[in-house]
DNA sequence: TATGAATGAGCATTCATTCAT
DNA sequence: CATGAATGAATGCTCATTCAT
């Protein structure tokens, strides 16, 4: 009955833009994610998404710009899940970092896969030209930032070159997430062990 | 009978295959670190190593083996690197972990791009079914390898698992590695912060 | 029941299509002339219009229909053109010559590009079928025409296969057209220069 | 008996360059003359030509390039005719555009509408920048270079303006070529008349 | 062993046309 | 009458791989 109703609100095969543009995203993603950049044809993307494969020019210039947008869509998502986690935290250090890594880690638990394929080198798309800062760098530069201000207010140690250390940081982190899930480590090993390991860098 | 005379009369041209397998190599990696995988063609490659295009397929059974042999023979290429300053290093941590870094950095320094080519991701070669361990991966299990050596020593804290926290250091050190050379970073600085932040997160 | 209540009430939007296949005309023929068959869209000639794409199906069969359109369109002008201006001479073949050329001219210069656009091959446009004449044609056996009546009056050899002649006149008036202007010929050379040569190779 | 010796030398299914391409020459023309350059497909081109389409680009860059390619050939082809036919004339220029429209005549026999496919207006194919001088443009300067020549020698009334003159020449043989066929004049005829039409709109 | 002409499945993209609104 | 999102057949072209020489 339920699903009756619902029905009737959902059935109509729609002639709504922002409809087709959500189903393409939503397929792109899941296909990026699934097959890679390269394995995947806008042709597919459209199938998936239940359209024909013209409409998928109808909503992106190309293929590359779908993925690009893939990718800051991922990018601009994992952001809420990092301030949201933050935003609980005492401003520790401490408490940053692990929120932060938890934030990774749900995020990554909730979209498996998906910061794995965003982060697909620049040069791997066919790139030719310009191509917004690789996400990487640019987290690597958040990274940074946070440093930068622990250091000024003495939490962390004051030898560090805070650039490399930032690219540090994020290294040890995307590693861990990236592998640690892949062999089945249990989530809160992870944040303990790196959050531990990155503590002790740390500190002044 | 004709061509079988003949085939017996002629001196067989011998074994120049090493010669044209060596061409191939070299030609291969140009290309590989120049364009990356998928815009480099079996072609070009024969083609810079002044040989046909069907010779490639002598050597090869197909692009991706050539790629493979390409990571392979760079991953072997570092070993000796590292192998070799480690061997120099008095046998603390501290001093592996910054001869190694000095390896790597050597490595970076004699063979650029080379590194970043060869950890192309396992997903963007067509893949189809198994594929040899990524680098990354390989390295990573080393690096545990090492920090469950020295926490056996004790020269390690004792609270960590080895696992995790080795594809933590390999995750600091290629993300350093990759991202401050790009931006100029000086290669002492990398390698006092880098060794520093290791170090300290490593220690007891 | 509701919709045909509706129906009756609404005051139908009366004949605005007229206005609409107006601005569609003009659209096409700017389009067809700046860009040529091929590379004109229905979708850009409604664009152009300030009209929907779908509209432009409303008023056409297709881009083909669209197409002969223009081409008959520009027909009945330049023969406005060439009425107007004959009607002015005295008869002779010499002035009816000398008005008609001024007659294109004055069309060309005051519809650049349009007769050149208008006479566009058949092959071109996927013709399928059969396709109405070609303009060239139907001008050719109008000049057929002209020259029998000519000659029957005694103003013209009369040893000539006025059907022939026909075509070589306007072949001669066409590639000089079509040419002169586009070197940027003075237009009184241009008319004084064909006509002598078309009156010295015509009179008896 | 012949055709079997002639087989033993032909049947061989070929794997030298030159064939392919002259195969492709071959069967670009049939096409291009059969169906215009826009439903042609270099797909097509290969396919009537016994070859793979991927064959096609090893000898051309691409469609537009086999086009004007096939353009050249005519031209130069065409040139010849004339050149033959012309070399016997006594250089009257009666004689000499006698002559010429015979071997345009000749020409357009044995290879029937391969002119008007040549001439095939240079903003049809999607041209984007250069392309060589249009064919109609060509020849039409090189009359207007025997005119120049004819009249410096008085053969030729002096008043005109030979780039004009050569322009309307040029049209008047054209289209009677063109269309004279289509209705399906005799060759004598066609002669007959356009060169009395020339020479007497030439004469001094 | 070496060659490179030949191949055709496959890809990204376009565009004339339809039809639900 | 008008709209424009949707469509998918069709196109020009590439490239990994084969095989006759």
């Amino acid at each position: 009955m339920d699903s009756d109703t619902l029905a009737k609100t959902e059935t109509r095969p729609a002639r709504r833009k922002p409809e087709s543009l959500a189903k393409l995203k939503k397929a792109a993603r899941k296909l990026f994610v699934e097959r890679g950049y390269h394995a995947t044809r806008p042709q597919d993307i459209a199938r998936e998404a239940g359209l024909g494969h013209g409409t998928f020019y109808l909503h992106y210039d190309d293929k590359r710009a779908c993925f690009l947008s893939f990718v800051e869509d991922a990018r601009l998502e994992l952001q809420d899940y990092v301030d949201a986690r933050v935003a609980r935290s005492d401003g520790t250090l401490e408490r940053t970092i692990a929120e932060t890594l938890n934030a990774i880690y749900d995020y990554s638990e909730t979209h498996p896969g998906v910061l794995g394929a965003a982060m697909t080198d620049e040069a791997v798309i066919d790139a030719e030209g310009v191509q917004a800062t690789p996400l990487l760098v640019r987290w690597g530069r958040d990274w940074a930032d946070q440093v930068r201000r622990a250091a000024e207010a003495g939490d962390v140690a004051s030898d560090y070159d805070v650039n490399i250390i930032g690219q540090a940081i994020l290294g040890a982190i995307h590693q861990t997430s990236d592998e640690g899930y892949r062999s089945g480590r249990k989530r809160q090993d992870l944040i303990d062990n790196v959050t531990r390991f990155l503590v002790r860098a740390l500190r002044p």
